[in-house]
DNA sequence: TAAATTAAACAGAACAGTCTAATTATTTAC
DNA sequence: GTAAATAATTAGACTGTTCTGTTTAATTTA
């Protein structure tokens, strides 16, 4: 039996705040409300609202790391239809969550990453993580001679990434998933050996 | 002989601020401060904070804008050319700010579009101007068949901009223009005829 | 019993925004 | 053209709230 609270529970509460909400517009208080917790609870768990911050991203950026490692070993498509499927539902996932265009790490990095280190670099950390799981699958549709090979698959992946966030962070005023749609077409175009 | 302060000069103050460091992160006395004025003048200028702001984001957008158009109209290049030269320099601007990764209107968007509908439809307008001369610019480099024909120039120019925001927001965490590189260098590979 | 956790009152700073008074510019009256 | 009246701007002390973080005591688990 353990204690009352546990700090997984917390960190999930704040990874959904922060997502929604952003870094700085949150308070503590806004986080001890919904997780139902007090002071005291909070901070013998975490030093400071930024410690927390960073150890919200750590968890889900580990956690999103391997989600996204089991779907591609998991996923029995070739490699360019792997990615297609990912970033196909990637997209369907933002329309469901109604636009709200949120990716906790990036909108992290964009507001804070500037001023905080330490947020800037535990992003970074999963940021290449991420990249990769990508670029391994890449590599792979390039063996296939899927896709071009007029890159490295480090460089396909961080075009396939930052593409993506750029589409997904100009939902956050359209609202609208019709340029998530353009980008994927044009994209897997361009990319196709 | 105007009074002593204008709304001008703290509006310009305060892009360099948000820019730089976000909205909520920054407070009206740091405004004051970098401005130099009293709190009784700013709030004879503006209504609130959240006013402020959208003020700061209009005036930026428009004069963007304007220099967008200017640019486009003046450069003697071929379209294609025009628009690598364009974000050419972009990308020289952003190495030559540290890599602070910053458009005030794109963090700004990010960071509150979700919440102040206010402030993300503003941002849109400011954006929408942007891709239309972006996409007259495509426009003509399809007629001159230097730019593919598969896609429509505002879908061209909405990939053009949300793939430049997406590496430079990229740049907050990495800090090296070598991203920014690739996607240059992929992005006109690309989208050429 | 000892250590960890829970609980909430408390502290000091920072927050957006208000208020009244003094100053400056502009308009009106003659 | 000048004086008086009006309007706009400047100035900063002040208000009430919210912020992060502390403290001390009670409770729970080992």
């Amino acid at each position: 039996m353990g204690y009352k609270y546990n700090k997984e529970d917390i960190l999930n509460v704040g990874f959904d705040v922060f997502r929604r909400n952003g870094y700085h517009n949150v308070g503590i208080n806004q986080i001890l409300k919904e997780a139902g917790i007090p002071k005291g609870s909070f901070y013998n768990f975490f030093e400071t609202k930024e410690d927390f911050a960073q150890q919200v991203i750590k968890q889900y950026g580990e956690s999103n790391g391997c989600w996204m490692k089991d779907y591609f070993d998991d996923c029995s498509l070739s490699p360019i239809e792997c990615l297609k499927s990912f970033y196909a539902m990637m997209i369907d996932l933002n329309e469901k969550d109604d636009y709200s265009g949120c990716c906790l790490v990036n909108n992290m990095s964009v507001e804070v990453g500037r001023q905080n280190n330490a947020i800037a670099s535990e992003a970074n950390t999963h940021f290449v993580g991420w990249l990769n799981i990508l670029a391994s699958v890449v590599a792979k549709g390039q063996d296939l001679k899927e896709i071009t090979n007029e890159f490295t698959p480090l460089q396909l992946a961080e075009y396939l990434h930052a593409g993506f966030y750029g589409v997904l962070s100009r939902t956050k005023v359209t609202r609208n998933r019709v340029y998530m749609d353009i980008w994927f077409d044009m994209t897997f175009k361009f990319i196709k050996a």
